[in-house]
DNA sequence: CTGTTAGCGCGTTCAA
DNA sequence: TTGAACGCGCTAACAG
């Protein structure tokens, strides 16, 4: 099937040098004269030589790879973000090679064993659900940046986001259009993001002096269906509200359904915000007012920063910010 | 940063025995005597050896990885075909590096050329834009496998639905819920799917006495914005119409969208049916009508397939059915 | 500027 | 059963 690989060796030789002079111009690590260079150049093109990266990396011992590992390469949140790192990567002698952690302790430790494995040079961890300890026992096999996580002792190759204050803000606005009784879809227990955006979400109600009310917080899991289950069954319990803050863009359209098959409408009968502020986001009916996060940009940020890191420059991780985007599903009580 | 790499020589010191005996039990490539094999493995545990894989793949000419190149990974309709293989080859000893190949040539050969040049073992192409003569040298150069593309000699290795007759289901139902002025908002020109997808569009009509008209073929790009762009426009041309077949679940959403703007409701006043079935889309509000593809059955498929040749097993790819899903964005004219 | 030589870490003969 | 020696394809000194 494949034909016979040809080595610099046979490069080398189709061209009257030695091996080096070959990897000379390969690499550009010093100068050649001009007759011997046409000659390997033109060798290399008639025998069809490929380069072996692998013999390249055994030796350099560096493989020119990033692994990126996210928590679910399908969710529409991480991949932007994966856009963002390979876009900054494009155009560099880096690639990343992307897996999915699976939301699993398990599949996620394997995904880094498999990575360092096959010697990538660095890793980025898009959402992590391993603790601290095993995070820092891997940076101190091979550099590390993670996003969307706090890790003792990583400070500075850690991105996060506010979001406390996301959820502030989305919380604070459904307040100032003069809703009090606010449902919140939160995602699942145990999730530093999940728990960040109650946290916001509980303190915008107390400083404006809403009593919080452990009913109208309900849990999702981040996705459509459960969302949507648990909102129906609320809706059924008859405790009246007129707003709907979820914690995250799908369970937002989780929440929508449920709210339509009972006949409510967005935004007349009920308000609903989002967040994260997907791609998909701007063009729902009516458009979603969610709080965004630059997802493509942040992927930018990790994939320069690391390298940066790779070729020993000094870096640090610029600070993102979320916002809040209003757009149509969200109105004045009334 | 990370601790000296051990390797077998100093595993082999350690247990008092040769690098080959370490090798064997590495592999199990022989016999070798119990007590030797126990300080060996605890040797090895105590030094915490790793194997080094580039050196073992220099030898052994197999990576033990396979390179998947998807138009996009962000897309969701690939994320869930790579989920997919993701899923098939996570108790194989094989690993899936993914790429993107971002709907462009050039990005696409070059995914290609690092990924043989990182010497995966095969290669899963999840749609193409290469013409089938590249196709068929890459073909040459490695096991490859494709989806979504017909190649000229590589039939047995290429998966492809027929979406003429998907399109034509989706035409039909509407047909047959009574409408008769119905818009089409095709993919991108050249397209295969897209072209497939107009044709089917078209047969239905012809089949059903339904004169073609062109002005509502309208032009989308797999996307929601263009697509919401040429709705709003046709709208705003007054051209009558009671139905649209949008070539893909996103180009559905922008079109949606455009009809939320003036007021006309899905499916009250417009019925809508897309294609794809994403995920998300059983979640609109209605959910979504649309043409059902087994995405994540067919990663699976192509994995399994790519394994079978792998290991030199027979293997023949199935075949996958595009099935209507009705569900709440249609209904009957009148 | 160029060729020679020694490995990178491991699998695989070939003798013993 | 085991070990010595060689080589996978390439880079990196070291002489010249």
């Amino acid at each position: 099937m494949k034909g016979r690989t040809v080595t610099i060796h046979e490069v080398a030789r189709e061209a009257g040098v030695s091996i080096s002079t070959v990897s000379r111009i390969l690499n550009g690590t010093a100068y050649v004269a001009d007759d011997k260079r046409q000659a390997v150049e033109r060798a290399m093109l008639e025998l069809g030589f490929r380069p072996n990266y692998l013999a390249k990396t055994l030796m350099t011992g560096r493989s020119m790879t990033v692994g990126v590992i996210a928590e679910d390469i399908v969710s529409p949140y991480y991949a932007d973000v994966i856009r963002g790192v390979e876009h900054a990567m494009l155009d560099t002698p880096y690639q990343p090679i992307v897996n999915s952690g699976h939301w699993s302790r398990k599949y996620e430790s394997r995904a880094v064993e498999t990575l360092i494995y096959r010697k990538v040079d660095a890793l980025l961890l898009l959402g992590s659900t391993l603790p601290d300890e095993t995070l820092q026992e891997i940076a101190s096999r091979v550099p590390l940046v993670v996003f969307g996580r706090h890790v003792a002792g990583l400070e500075e190759h850690c991105l996060t986001l506010d979001n406390v204050r996301g959820a502030y803000l989305a919380t604070r606005h459904l307040i100032e259009l003069g809703h009090r009784n606010i449902v919140h879809v939160r995602g699942p227990q145990g999730q530093q993001d999940a728990e960040n955006r109650v946290h916001g979400y509980r303190m915008a109600l107390a400083d404006n002096d809403i009593s919080h009310r452990p009913e109208l917080e309900i849990l999702g899991d981040f996705i459509e269906q459960p969302a949507y289950q648990a909102l129906s069954h609320l809706l059924e319990t008859r405790v009246p509200f007129t707003a709907v803050f979820a914690a995250n863009d799908q369970m937002a359209a989780g929440a929508r359904l449920a709210l339509h098959r009972q006949g409510l409408r967005v935004p007349e009968d009920v308000s609903l915000i989002g967040f994260d502020d997907l791609p998909s986001s701007a063009f729902t009916s009516p458009p979603l007012t969610t709080v965004h996060q630059p997802t493509y940009q942040i992927g930018i940020a990790l994939a320069s920063h690391l390298l940066n890191v790779l070729q020993g420059r000094p870096s640090r991780l610029p600070a993102f910010d979320l916002t809040l985007v209003v757009r149509e599903s969200t109105r004045p009580l009334r």
